[in-house]
RNA sequence: UGUCCUGUGGUGUAACUGGCAACACGUCUGAUUCUGGAUCAGAAGAGUCCAGGUUCGAGCCCUGGCAGGACAACCA
């Protein structure tokens, strides 16, 4: 390195986003002693989509970037709709995003035990009561903006007679929803959330983790600030809508008087075309608009892994959106602008022709097969070259022969000549029809001068065309993956369902194309970009006998976009 | 008719805490290219929701509006 390039100034203080912006000055002022303690908790009742990526992409990366610690804690409080299947699929995309929690992998249902004293606490200030109300009624019972709550009949029931009631709840004394535990906060408050929230609710339901133990189970609001407290997370990053929970919280940790978690809400993340509702994707799932979580078209990370996303991608893709507490819409061309440019750097190059017209070169031998050396990837000369097998007949892909070509129509067409990738320069002579006047076969002859990489080479030619040896082509399946919506915002409409605009044409299911032979070699889940096509990897379901490729996403194709 | 949050190019995010708006995506030119890719060079596009005020000076501060969103599950 001889010269120096400036890519950024020193000087200049990078951009933070307001949540950096606050972990600096508390480290600053020395808060909590400079620790920096985090977490990501999800909900094990669905799979984790491109939203929850971006979470604890922050989750992990204030941790990291600050030398704290990031947990990973499953908010596992709800039996009735949550499994451990899904606590393994979460696991599995957090560590394939790169990101590691060690030893530090909590549950809500660890705190069980811890929550019940706390609740304990609660009654014995006189700030928790036993309520018989049933779930009507206590809907009933709600004020409205400006008209309290009526009190519960049951909320200035002695502490002795909670307390007894309470441990005889938990005892599984009680039916499923006879009674609740409700905190006595403030029938009056602006905040809804404040109006004597329930704290627990008997459910004789098995727990994924705690089984039979528990008959009550704590709701969310009393689970999730303590379970942060009972951590120690300094910087409790959460979406925006439980901006109105804050209070609740803090109101708890001071009656509590444990660890002050701060809890800071940044917007969600949303995409255009797509949805990020888990309640709706499981309606996708369930009812079979698309194969299962790991969908390509699915915006999980299962479906992003099976499409052909990489970690680096989506990381890089979180970044780039950036963390504030606007509202947004994240147009999809910037998740595919993050792919392409990943892929671009590491996919190897190779020949598919997806709709394949034969090309037969009359004046190349009969029989005859060449070798010719082409490079694995022009963005990077370590990965190499291979050699590409070459014959009289070829496949090359029907949309680049036009017998009626417009003005800047740069591939083949009668009497025009283009170069075959890293072969020769060929010229169309006359094609062949069938009976509905479709082309069977396109003749031509070669320049056998004009070799790649030969001296006379040097000739300019207007188009490239990417090629594959007929008698040596393997036959694949190759699935090209739409969006799955038409409208940029399928749940932004009040009158009309999000699935009443499905696409359906989001996959398109090519079963006979044709691939160089090199092909064979490829694994599960690698990356390719097919010349000219776009960006491919190998789906799960192909075997050595039946190859199925996904498109992850196509090239950028100014000549499409002319055209259309 | 409440409380809270938020209003900066088409989209998203910045603006060193008061010094005359920057970056990325997208869009459009041109160069280059054995991928109509990549790369390189360049352009258009906001005067910061509105109206007042403070100040030599406001996207940043103050006042008053307006607009959008969130909140009323024994879900999380």
């Amino acid at each position: 390195m001889t010269e120096e390039k400036e890519i950024s100034k020193p000087d200049e203080p990078r951009s933070l986003n307001f949540i950096e912006q606050i972990v600096e000055e508390d480290l600053k002022s020395g808060k909590h002693g400079g620790r920096i303690q985090t977490r990501f908790p999800p909900e094990p009742n669905g799979y984790l989509h491109i939203g929850h990526a971006k979470a604890f992409c922050l989750d992990f990366g204030i941790a990291e970037e600050y030398g704290g610690k990031c947990n990973l804690r499953f908010d596992d409080t709800n039996p009735i709709t949550e499994d451990t299947s899904y606590v393994d699929a979460i696991r599995k995309d957090i560590h394939w995003m790169g990101f590691d929690w060690e030893d530090r992998e909590f549950y809500a249902s660890d705190y069980f035990d811890q929550l019940y004293e706390f609740a304990l606490k609660l009654i014995e200030k006189g700030k928790a009561f036993v309520c018989q109300l049933s779930a009507d009624e206590v809907n009933a019972s709600r004020g409205t903006d400006f008209e309290p709550d009526i009190p519960s009949p049951y909320r200035n029931r002695p502490v002795v007679e909670n307390l007894d009631l309470f441990i005889r709840m938990k005892n599984g004394e009680f039916p499923n929803d006879s009674m609740t535990l409700r905190a006595k906060i403030d029938l009056d408050s602006t905040n809804m959330h404040m109006r004597d929230p329930i704290l627990y609710r008997i459910r004789h339901a098995r727990h994924h983790r705690t089984g039979d133990k528990w008959c009550i189970y704590p709701m969310y609001d009393w689970a999730h600030g303590q379970s942060d407290s009972i951590e120690g997370i300094t910087h409790s990053l959460c979406t925006l809508e439980f901006v109105p929970h804050r209070p609740l919280y803090e109101w708890f940790i001071n009656e509590l008087e444990i660890f002050p978690s701060r809890q800071i809400e940044f917007a969600r993340l949303n995409l255009s075309y797509t949805i990020m509702s888990k309640r709706k994707l499981l309606q996708l799932v369930n009812e079979g608009h698309v194969k299962g979580w790991d969908d390509p078209r699915m915006p999980t990370i299962h479906g992003l892994r099976r499409r052909g996303y990489t970690p680096g991608s989506i990381r890089q893709f979180a970044e780039t959106v950036g963390i504030a507490k606007r509202e947004n819409v994240i147009d999809v061309a910037l998740l595919e602008f993050c792919i392409r440019e990943d892929l671009n750097k590491q996919a190897p190059r190779v020949m598919a022709v997806l709709n394949p017209v034969k090309l037969v070169i009359d004046n190349y031998p009969e029989g005859k097969t060449e070798y010719l050396e082409t490079v694995n990837n022009p963005e990077d000369e370590s990965m190499g070259t291979r050699l590409l097998p070459f014959s009289r007949e070829l496949y090359i892909e029907r949309d680049d022969f036009m017998e009626d070509p417009p003005k800047k129509f740069f591939r083949l067409s009668p009497g025009s000549e283009v170069r075959l990738k890293s072969a020769y320069i060929i010229k169309a002579e006359s094609v062949e029809k069938n009976a509905d006047g479709n082309i069977t076969a396109i003749h031509c002859t070669c320049d056998p001068e004009s070799l790649s990489g030969g001296e006379e080479a040097r000739r300019k030619v207007k188009g490239t065309l990417h090629w594959v040896s007929a008698p040596h082509a393997l036959s694949a399946e190759v699935r090209l993956y739409d969006r799955l919506f038409n409208d940029p915002d399928p749940d932004g409409h009040k009158e009309q369902n999000f699935k009443e605009f499905l696409n359906p044409d989001s996959l398109t299911v090519l079963p006979d194309c044709k691939v160089e032979p090199s092909l064979k070699e490829a694994k599960e889940l690698d990356h390719l970009q097919f010349t000219r096509l776009g960006y491919f990897n190998v789906d799960p379901d192909s075997t050595a006998d039946h190859m199925v490729f996904n498109r992850t996403v196509s090239l950028k194709d100014t000549w499409a976009k002319q055209n259309q």
